[in-house]
DNA sequence: ACACCTGGTCTCGAAAAGAGACCAGCAAAG
DNA sequence: CTTTGCTGGTCTCTTTTCGAGACCAGGTGT
């Protein structure tokens, strides 16, 4: 796909290893988004991610963390206490990406009306 | 998950009709992304998406084609040639969330070799 | 008559996601 | 001193989703 970056498509991306699919398609996992925007607030435990967001599995939460810790993007930290905590917390790399994905969030946060109405319009449309 | 944005928590969302939720995951959808950076170029007909995204099923890309047209993100528009041809183009709407989906694919290129790294690592460390 | 282009849909097997039981280790309650 | 609960996970089973490829209509070129 990478045809359609423009100025980028001459640097030999192959669909393999372009930057577009490496990394957006993580961001598509549907909850890594979510993750990622609960952590710019600040460090969280397991637990507490878990409770954020009520609606995904402990297996799904515990993928997750682990792809964003491969990327680099979160660090997993093990605190001996009497129950073992373990804290998650964004990286420097996980931090940059903050300000993009904020911005698409503020986006997100405006145009969501119109979505839903696109949607509610469509669907009568389709409905006829 | 909105507990998570700070400002917009106040106001009454839900898990189920939260923006983020809502958009995010549209956009989570792997293909999604992919099709709208495509459209930002111009409008592309059927065939020529195929052919930009050699790796997505006809299924898929009917699909997706069809979830952006109903949140109102791109427009479909049938022309009665010979073969009759398809075109799809990005409203107004879609056209709104460029800046700020670029701005995440410009990260995504800056950061692609972070992100390898990191992974690479990952993987070493783990493999011990 | 034949293959072939267009943009799709249908079916089927494989892969991924969700639900929920289960686990170890320790602490406080009873 | 047994029971209950908390911690962060893993394992299994079922449901959803996805990808590959066959098929379709309708017109055109050969």
């Amino acid at each position: 796909m990478c045809e359609a970056m423009d100025g980028w498509r001459d640097q030999g991306f192959t669909s393999a290893d372009c930057p577009v699919r490496d990394v957006v398609d993580h961001l598509g996992d549907k909850w890594s988004t979510l993750i990622l925007s609960l952590l710019f607030i600040g460090p969280k435990r397991f637990g507490a991610l878990r409770r954020a967001v009520p609606d995904i599995s402990q297996r799904m939460l515990t993928q997750t963390l682990r792809d964003l810790q491969r990327d680099g993007l979160i660090e997993r930290q093990v605190f001996p206490t009497k129950p073992p905590s373990v804290e998650y917390s964004l990286s420097a790399l996980g931090m940059s990406l903050q300000t993009p994905l904020n911005a698409l969030i503020a986006w997100a946060v405006e145009h969501h009306g119109a979505i839903r109405e696109a949607r509610a319009r469509y669907d009568r449309a389709e409905a006829a």
